[in-house]
DNA sequence: ATTATTTACTTTATCGTTAACGTAAATAAT
DNA sequence: ATTATTTACGTTAACGATAAAGTAAATAAT
């Protein structure tokens, strides 16, 4: 079957493939008679224009790429909706790239998609991600790039975060109010920017309410296969927290666990608030009180910038920070009880 | 700053393109002092070629869509999770498309894709999709396409999906050892072919079991805003089962609900069963009683069929399904209770 | 010693599209 | 009536890479 490309249809109209091209753009420069027909002969034989002639020719492929840590995350899935929403209207594409925490990977997807391919880059960092200099190198051959959720504070790049410290701020007071008299904060990401800005918060919040802050009650499990017994063990410590929040998501099953095996009772012993945008945390038993990161508005955020950024004026992105917040959503547990 | 193409090497090493090209493939034609200064000024340079003239020269681009419906779903992300794994491993590239579950969006979407940008295709349909004329056509193109999991029975593609009809027929027969006297089936995606398969395997197992199939026990919630209302009212009727199969893991939230909500406790008045690959299956309260489907293996071969039929030999891919058995994964919503 | 083959390249053409520049005919301006 | 401008195209070249075909020099075969 012949490949239908602009030259077929300038040689069936007895026109130039310039022509073709001027009128199928809409060019001022060709009559609407020509433009018409060379439509219909563009409709009538399925005529798509090749990407990579196009793209070679223009230098610009209207794809993105997004690199992240992982897709089997609510929140990540979510931020992807958001820029898919985004992407889909302005008519550009989306390349996937997973990290899984994996440092080393990161910088080689990074060289990977370097040459041609894309034409602007979302991304959130890996838990390891310490320099940044494949990064920086993307932007000096002029793509575009914009941090979304886990970002590189020191990096001149615009970022799209959520309002880690106020968030972690109000989970702790919101625990305080529960009666909370021992506050504790686990993470798994230490490195992480809104890992330390969400500990902050909590600190903050502690050092407000007149409560010192015990370095004891914040848990960072930083490796995978200790979580749960980290957990655990500080559970059953004499100096086991009466409150607790976990800073990200995925921390929700092990605390849940930790508490079914050492037969703590939540919100009636331990309170739990954590970062989450599971769906499940409604039906959960107790149903999860949850701090909720406004990952589609996050995804959207980003890629609005990321596409403006790509635009024809190229107004250097101003180096900037947006902030959505994230919302508190009480649920049981950390419903109050008496004892 | 200049940009780094193969005529730049060319003329820095005083040789022709065509040498430089030949020289980073390796091949036999070129001598290894020559290939060794090639190599080590595209290092010094960072070279990377431009994968747009490449693609238009050699009409691939090592890169496959992935077109589905939904991503924020634990099934599909654990898929993507596989498709990535292989992928990546053989060098090629993703672009994801998200249908939201709108066949004339899945339509749009194959039309755009249609030349080139891609080098083949890995589709799970939207609930909705009825015609096949718009996979057809890219095959006609000579695109490769692999369905997984929500296939066209009719089309002559190869298929991966799990063991639907058997593993409805085991949860069946589970729920029928639990002692359930009138077991229902529930879906959203009447029309999808894992559905029917689903529900053929719980009218089977019934039969085999001499149980007379109740019409009315199968319940199709086809519109999404009533799904709730829907199970909560059959839940309250004088005819409600004892034993319920949620076809797809979004009917566990409403179910669960529903059950809160209607004062029926799991597993003593209605045991649940649902398929679903949610982590968080083991810590609802009661945990949840799952078909889990190997998302991540389907994934990966789709995959790799699709990759190997866009191998060299290019042996036309014989019509075949791939079938990956699902696991079921007893816990307390079907526990025994004396009654 | 002559021819055949191999080695290590080079030249040319092309993938499909579009940017840059060119031009004949029609229309407008003076 | 002459020049200027506009309209509606066409020609050429190029984006960067590579396939196809060509070639001089070196080596091997007879």
């Amino acid at each position: 079957m012949e490949n239908i490309t602009i030259k077929v249809l300038a040689s069936r109209l007895n026109l130039s493939a310039t022509t073709i091209s001027k009128a199928l753009k809409d060019s001022y420069e060709i009559s609407e008679p020509t433009k018409q027909r060379v439509r219909a002969l563009a409709a009538e034989l399925n005529y798509t224009p090749n990407t990579y002639a196009r793209s070679l020719r223009t230098r610009k492929s209207e794809t993105i790429a997004v690199v992240l840590p992982e897709i089997a995350d609510h929140f990540f899935a979510l931020v992807i909706n958001g820029i898919e929403s985004v992407v889909r209207e302005m008519g550009y594409h989306v390349l996937i790239y997973l990290t899984h925490e994996d440092y080393e990977r990161e910088k080689e997807i990074l060289q990977y998609i370097k040459n041609g391919r894309i034409d602007g880059l979302l991304i959130s960092i890996t838990k390891n991600t310490i320099t940044s200099d494949h990064i920086a190198q993307l932007e000096q051959e002029n793509i575009p790039v914009i941090f979304f959720d886990r970002i590189i504070e020191q990096l001149q790049v615009p970022k799209v975060v959520t309002n880690d410290f106020e968030s972690s701020y109000q989970a702790t007071e919101h625990l305080l109010n529960c009666g909370c008299k021992k506050i504790g904060v686990c993470t798994i990401f230490a490195d992480l920017e809104l890992s330390k800005q969400r500990i902050m918060g909590y600190k903050q919040a502690l050092k407000d309410n007149h409560i010192t802050i015990d370095v004891d009650q914040v848990l960072c499990c930083t490796e995978d296969d200790k979580t749960y017994d980290q957990i655990y063990h500080k559970l059953q410590s004499v100096n086991r927290p009466d409150g607790l929040i976990a800073i990200v998501d995925k921390l929700t099953l092990p605390i849940y666990q930790a508490c079914e095996n050492s037969g703590l009772r939540i919100p009636e012993d331990l309170k739990v608030i954590s970062f989450s945008n599971n769906p499940s945390a409604s039906i959960l038993n107790p149903s999860l009180t949850t701090i909720s990161q406004p990952a589609f508005l996050i995804g959207q955020a980003a890629a609005r910038l990321l596409i403006n950024s790509l635009g024809p004026k190229y107004e250097q992105v101003q180096q900037d920070i947006t902030i959505i917040p994230s919302e508190l959503i009480i649920r049981t547990s950390t419903s109050l009880t008496n004892r």
